[in-house]
DNA sequence: GCTCGTTTGGACAGCGCTATCATAATGAGG
DNA sequence: CCTCATTATGATAGCGCTGTCCAAACGAGC
């Protein structure tokens, strides 16, 4: 009587209500239906009888409050408006919710502090686990990471050897792939080969580092063919890069997009412009978007693993999160030079 | 001694620590923090002062359980490879954070079945609000939504009359847009247009319907104008479309396609096959993509204000969220006819 | 000065689940 | 047959917070 003055039922079927249902304790029912320790099987057919009969659902608040962890798992991307990121974030989502994980989504804006800020928001839930964007972060997220004990994967980067020891990490290497682009463009007769970038972000680095890696060995780098923008990459950006390319240096024979979006755009100002491609300049893009292959020409470009990336990278943070701490910490999905007629 | 041994500590700053701290009760350290009910100001600020000190965060899963919500709002959309719908979660999760809102993402691949079954999912999290795209649910789903007594609006369409009392909606007249388009193109001289659609959701056909509208009013309806596939929108399906009609039917001197990617591809193979448009055919598209005003010849489209019906949904939500159930239940904010080189 | 309504702080219980310990039931070995 | 290790189930006590009631403090009105 006294006790039920307090009472706050909610008409949710409770661990509690399927016990009752099923003749056994609360935390068997819990046990049997987690898979959780040794139920004797005929117990857990019981348990899962009255469990759907009653069509229990258990709650996840209360799951999280009891063990300390929930079903979340938080993904940092830089941008939602990149095709790149959204495409790692549908994969990464879909294979969390296969594996009953909810995604929590935070955007960073390419901006480390406000990394730092969704992070700590995020811990605030207790993810299971972590799936970040690149290897590149404020101290203090690194530090915030290690911390909270959260599993933790790194997309769309690999590390050098200092840093292979600690972190997970799934992708494949820009810089191989900035160079080996290079090289097609090289092996095509191309000489003066611009490197076109914009948000330079660090993958953006690395492809550009990757870039002069290859006209270095071909002893044809030359600082004045780097044309760098920090402005996010858009069809009029590369437009207006290509345009400023090939009015103050002519002679440019071939220019190397850091992103689709860029040389898609360079390639719509030459038709606009009238400037034959390849014919004058050879266009090379990277990521392969939707599109490219559309294009006229049809642009040529590094295709990149993204998708599978995600669903690796989320596999992987599963895997952690299991507590399978002994799988492959670095995973190098590679990447294919895609020729088509823009080179 | 005995209470110790059970004694599972986190580590984490609780709100009895910041109550000692503050030599005030646990409760008040709540309401202090919650801006609940009257508390003393001197009391908030000592309450305040303590919590900054030792650095507490409330559980989000304490918080849930006991106050049975959570900070969650679950945001259900078709599909992540639709800039439309990404600009929409962009807006709205944005909008969400601001407020102190988890945004979880669903998405429905355009599956009114695997809707209803996400939407049984997010549900359990109980989440303080519902994000819906369009206004097509199976019966189950809208019962599922009524039923759970979670505030929802519907985004990207406005429901007919008879739904217009009990939805929450921020949309716009899908099927005005596709008259508005049409009757521009008809306003241009162009007498046999035809529709072009794919993925034919709820809201391709509305634009349909309009485009259906305009041209029986103008008297130049025919069935044979309209090419519809069930297949998603890409460029290259676009390319595919454009090449079909003016193949198999010379004499159509417009398309309206119910989507910007499908045009593009169109005005892509356009320029590949050598038919000039607007020359011989008039090309428009639909949601005003990235890349419609760099296409040869640009590209008229209708701009629909997706970042901003994200960030209004959003906003209304939190209204309902609040308890303000007296806003407005329906918010139209347009779109605009971006007449371009194509027509 | 005393009653009455109105604040404002606190005690208490409990949200629904799981970690921990204790205990009962089982099988192996002497 | 009895002890001991090994399971399988249960009792208990929280996880960290908030809803509900209660009591104290305060001012207003007679």
């Amino acid at each position: 009587m006294a006790s039920s003055r307090h009472h706050r039922s909610t008409g949710r079927v409770t661990l509690s209500d399927v016990a009752r249902a099923a003749g056994v304790s609360p935390i068997t029912v819990s046990r049997a239906l987690r898979g959780e320790r040794a139920v004797d099987p005929a117990l857990v057919a019981r348990v899962v009888e009255a469990s759907d009969r009653l069509g229990y659902v258990p709650d996840p608040a209360a799951r999280a409050l009891a063990s300390q962890r929930s079903n979340h798992v938080a993904i940092l991307i830089p941008k939602l408006s990149n095709t790149l990121f959204v495409d790692l974030l549908d994969a990464a989502q879909q294979t969390f919710r296969a594996a009953g994980f909810q995604a929590l989504i935070g955007v960073t804006h390419y901006d480390p502090s406000q990394e730092e800020q969704l992070l700590r928001e995020q811990l605030l839930h207790r993810p299971a686990g972590l799936l970040v964007t690149g290897l590149d972060h404020t101290e203090a997220t690194a530090k915030l990471i290690a911390r909270s004990h959260v599993p933790c994967v790194h997309m769309m980067d690999l590390p050098r050897a200092e840093q292979a020891q600690t972190l997970h990490c799934v992708g494949f290497r820009q810089r191989d792939a900035g160079a080996e682009m290079t090289r097609h463009l090289l092996a095509r007769g191309r000489r003066r080969i611009a490197f076109a970038g914009a948000q330079l972000d660090p993958r953006v680095m690395q492809r550009l580092y990757g870039w002069r890696d290859a006209l270095q060995e071909a002893g044809v780098y030359e600082p004045t063919l780097e044309w760098l923008n920090p402005a996010p990459s858009t069809l009029s950006l590369g437009a207006v890069l290509f345009e400023q390319i090939v009015r103050q240096t002519p002679a440019v024979d071939a220019i190397f997009f850091c992103n689709d979006d860029l040389a898609q755009g360079a390639l719509l100002a030459a038709l606009r412009l009238g400037i034959p491609v390849p014919g004058q300049v050879a266009i090379a893009g990277f990521n392969d978007l939707p599109g490219s292959d559309q294009m006229l020409p049809t642009l040529s470009t590094v295709r990149t693993p993204r998708a599978s990336v995600g669903q690796a990278a989320a596999d992987m943070l599963l895997a952690l999160i299991r507590g399978d701490t002994d799988g492959p910490r670095l995973l190098d999905l590679g990447y294919d030079i895609v020729v088509r007629a823009s080179s």
